[in-house]
DNA sequence: GTTTATGCAAAACCTTTGCATTTTG
DNA sequence: CAAAATGCAAAGGTTTTGCATAAAC
């Protein structure tokens, strides 16, 4: 999944600008590495990106890579996420959105609902902490994935349902 | 946090029942390490659950712990959560519930909500894949850290609010 | 008694770090 | 030109694996 052309270039002048104000150097590899990021739908690991920015700068290395992707997190531009078992991922899209996540593959889609960036924070979190977002995520199967169940005439899963 | 001592047991009943049925053999390690991850209301990682269980069962090894708990998971008995940057963490709570997660300190709280567990699913996911649960993700400071913030006088994070 | 799980040690894996060299502002 | 970033190689931390021994059914 790609990012329409506009979003990406305003996503790369807002990089520029927050460089500049942080006064961290606008190189070569940093701005190849966003702009990775930026137009990639698809939350891509740091290998991932290595080797989609090596096509034209093959002499990238991959800790360059991290110790990137780490700067921008710190300085707001991307954010992380993925869960145990894979890799660290990280996604340029700084707007509200929520997830949908596959339990068979562990694909994640952003996907977008004013009812979900309303959702009310409940009263008796008060006690835990101070809420500052909520986010939603879906899980289920994605429709790939459920083709391929399909073609395989695989049975489901025997998990009881089991509740306290 | 520990877990109220009724719900253990139903916990390790249900437990010994799908050892049975799957024909996985009950033994002395993975009863500890099942028990301790049951017991425990703070989403544990490997090498918490073999240090706590260990001073019981010395000789119990780390790989042990992790061959079991990836074992557990399998069978449906525990859950994984836990992002980037830290260790997988482990849960036995199988009830449906949401989540606080400290951005601070990564705590992670469980906690219920009625209104968020009827959430309606999106139409417009049903191109994304076919919704099981949708759960709730409360981020924000928790109340332990935002006291140590008050004592150390920190000055808030200064990022820009950005969006496309 | 056969099958399966454990413990040990070693490997694999992803990610980070130290340092000399190069590049940026 | 001073300060900071890169690439390389080596180390770090967590998790996994092969194999002989031990335990469960």
């Amino acid at each position: 999944m790609t990012i329409d052309q506009k979003v990406i270039e305003q996503r790369i002048e807002h990089f520029k600008q927050v460089c500049l104000n942080a006064r961290v150097k606008l190189t070569r590899q940093r701005l190849d590495i966003f702009r990775e990021v930026a137009r990639s739908g698809d939350h891509p690991d740091a290998e991932t990106v290595w080797k989609s920015v090596r096509k034209q700068a093959p002499n990238l290395s991959l800790d360059t890579v991290y110790r990137t992707l780490w700067l921008l997190n710190d300085l707001g531009l991307i954010k992380t996420l993925g869960s145990h078992h894979e890799r660290t991922r990280f996604d340029a899209n700084l707007s509200r959105h929520h997830h949908f996540i596959c339990t068979s593959c562990g694909l994640t889609k952003d996907f977008y609902s004013e009812t979900f960036n309303n959702l009310p924070v409940p009263d008796d979190l008060s006690s835990v902490g101070a809420v500052e977002t909520l986010q939603v995520e879906a899980h289920g199967i994605c429709s790939k994935c459920s083709a391929l169940n399909r073609q395989h005439k695989q049975k489901p899963s025997v998990k009881e349902d089991y509740h306290e």
